[in-house]
RNA sequence: GCCUCUGUAGCUCAGUAGGUAGAGCAGCGGACUGAAAAUCCGCGUGUCGUUGGUUCGAUUCCGACCGGAGGCA
């Protein structure tokens, strides 16, 4: 066991406050794992942790991008993974938390990924899948990656495709490059910790509280500042809940208030779709709380969870 | 007070010429290896307002009552 925490959890639940914590705790710095808080400028939409809330603590990854700049799984880890061997060099403990399971688990395994695409085949799969259709894009896939192909739904583009650029740009199948990364031990080994709202409503109140406070603290300026510097509304930055809606109403697309219902809709379903990630992970120990339950008692459930370092 | 319309899923509504019902949204579950706050898949969760009557059988037809909307007074 690697003296790693991770905290892992749907938006709204915590993980930052538990991750300072449980850093001033056990001597640690926080590494963020959050594929929307590693932009600059996107502070208050991303609920990325104040000064205040940081407590003195250090914080890696966070503003280590440029909005207009696409971020990327593999620039994740690339730069995380030395930070974290460095905690631990000094002796101090790494505490990575965040809500981005992707980049979470990459990091933990040391997944290598196959190389992108230089040449402009992407954009060629873009404009094939455009004409011949995706049934086709698929019957492709078939014939040089079949295990991939009968994975997949014919509907998702973006999978399809990547399985096909893998190929063409490497001569590896998808499923070839999987299991060859799958095979080799794990980089590190945290201690799991996962946090979730023992009743959904509870969590979802949380989150719609927390559009409100978000408007009330000037979302609606921060983006419309990066809108002013150039960003263009397409940018993967600008995909962020909380983000693309509010570019809708200032667009004219649709009203404030629609755009604040849609930002609520879109949160509670990304809320469900990082708990079905995290709720795989057989290792996660959750951390199951109430609206009623404070920081002392989280740190004590916490706690219970500890003696893995002991040995 | 009288007349008309209305009451079906969490919400908006469809429907059954009488055989206990289905859409959208919401919700729930799942997948996920260089866009992941992305992308994609699956699943109706119901005293058909209440209560009598007609009927082999009523959510459907009839009556009464209760709730809602509108009109006339």
């Amino acid at each position: 066991m690697d003296r790693i925490i991770c905290i892992a959890g749907p938006t709204a639940s915590g993980k930052t406050a538990l991750a300072v914590e449980l850093a001033k705790e056990l001597n640690g710095e926080v590494v963020s794992c959050d594929s929307m808080q590693v932009y600059r400028r996107m502070d208050i939409g991303t609920a990325k942790p104040t000064k205040d809330e940081m407590q003195g603590i250090a914080h890696h990854m966070l503003d280590v991008a440029d909005p207009e700049e696409d971020f990327s799984v593999s620039r994740y880890c690339a730069m995380a993974e030395p930070i974290v061997a460095d905690i631990l060099r000094r002796g101090k403990t790494a505490i990575i938390a965040g809500g981005t399971g992707l980049y979470m688990d990459s990091l933990i395994r040391g997944n290598a990924f196959a190389p992108f695409p230089s040449t402009g085949v992407r954009e060629a799969l873009e404009a094939q899948a455009d004409d011949l259709g995706m049934e086709t894009m698929l019957a492709r896939l078939q014939a040089i990656d079949p295990e991939a192909a009968s994975r997949l739904h014919r509907k998702d583009r973006k999978r399809i495709l990547r399985a096909l650029e893998v190929y063409l740009e490497t001569g590896q199948t998808i499923t070839e490059h999987n299991r060859r990364t799958q095979s080799i031990p794990p980089r590190f080994h945290p201690l799991w910790l996962g946090l979730d709202f023992e009743d959904r409503a509870d969590l979802y109140a949380r989150i719609d509280r927390r559009v409100g406070l978000m408007l009330e603290a000037g979302l609606m300026e921060e983006i419309q500042g990066l809108l002013a510097s150039g960003i263009p509304p397409r940018a993967t930055a600008m995909q962020a809940i909380g983000y693309k809606e509010f570019v809708d109403a200032l667009e004219g697309r649709c009203t404030l208030e629609q755009a604040a219902d849609q930002v609520r809709q879109s949160s509670r379903r990304y809320a469900k779709r990082q708990l079905t990630w995290f709720r795989r992970n057989s290792a996660m120990h959750w951390l199951t709380r109430t609206p009623e339950t404070g920081m002392a008692e989280i740190l004590s459930m916490a706690r219970q969870t500890f003696r893995v370092f002991d040995n």
